[in-house]
DNA sequence: ATGGTAGAGGTTCTA
């Protein structure tokens, strides 16, 4: 089973690439950032051809997740627990039948955070910390669980062209990083590290200053898995050739493959 | 050269 993640920076600007990759790459299930477009204004009709199932949990203007499967869910979730006041669609779950029982996969869109000097950072701290308490609660589970998503966290040096532009900048802060390894620390994997030690490849490159024809690029969109996921880990792959299309997403597609 | 680009929506915000 192909389970793939992809900001896509707006439903609507990028649907036919969204179609393009969809048959090219031909994943199960695809968890999508930033659609920024209201539930119903997301093309559905489009990708319905393709053979998937679309669930959306999205907002005007900002934001806003979307999870396509070619399988129906069972149980679909909207919202990450821990703050009722908190409006932004950054969040949702489905549950999936599986021969072994059932497999659940969430869409993340991880607040950015910057500038670091405004509300904006401690709403993504505290954000963490929410998630964290969900995969806690799901741990104990002990099912397969994939939290696939753009995490605005640059876990490590490595994972950046040039660490020294990022000191500061809140996807790379002290506070952001120890937070992320926090996940690591309750017993998820971060799939693309493990199956590449060090993947000599980005998940970003910034629309602006030529950062892509200079591969100024950081690794910020993961899939996190929890024990029973990532024991029946496969490949994983970033779709780096898909940030050099026209009218390219700043992100690019990270899929897995797990043998369930 | 103190910049640059993109998307959504509406005369500006978020990233």
């Amino acid at each position: 089973m192909k389970i793939a993640t992809w900001n896509i920076n707006g439903i609507k600007a990028r649907i036919d690439n969204l179609l393009t990759w969809l048959k090219e790459s031909d994943p199960d299930i695809v968890c999508l950032q930033e659609i920024k477009s209201v539930d119903d204004g997301f093309p559905r009709l489009e990708i319905e051809a393709l053979g998937y199932h679309v669930e959306t949990h999205g907002q005007k203007g900002f934001n806003g997740v979307a999870i396509l499967s070619k399988q129906s869910p069972d149980e679909v979730t909207r919202g990450l627990p821990g703050d009722d006041a908190d409006e932004q669609a950054r969040f949702m779950e489905a549950v999936f039948s599986v021969g072994s029982g059932c497999l659940r996969v969430a869409s993340i869109y991880l607040p950015n955070g910057n500038p670091v000097d405004t509300e904006k950072f401690p709403y993504k701290l505290s954000w963490m910390q929410r998630l964290e308490a969900f995969a806690a609660e799901r741990l104990a589970f002990e099912e397969p669980l994939v939290l696939a998503g753009d995490y605005n966290v640059i876990p490590e040096p490595v994972d950046c062209h040039d660490p020294k532009v990022w000191e500061g900048d809140a996807l790379f802060r002290p506070e952001s990083r120890t937070a992320f390894r926090r996940l690591e620390n309750l017993g998820f994997t971060d799939a693309v590290r493990t199956v590449d030690d060090r993947p000599e490849t980005y998940t970003f490159w910034d629309y602006q200053a030529g950062a892509w024809p200079k591969n100024n690029g950081i690794r910020i969109d993961h899939l996190m898995l929890s024990p029973e996921a990532a024991d029946r880990l496969g490949a994983a792959t970033i779709e780096k050739h898909v940030r050099a299309w026209e009218r390219p997403s700043d992100h690019v597609p990270v899929a897995i493959s797990l043998t369930i």
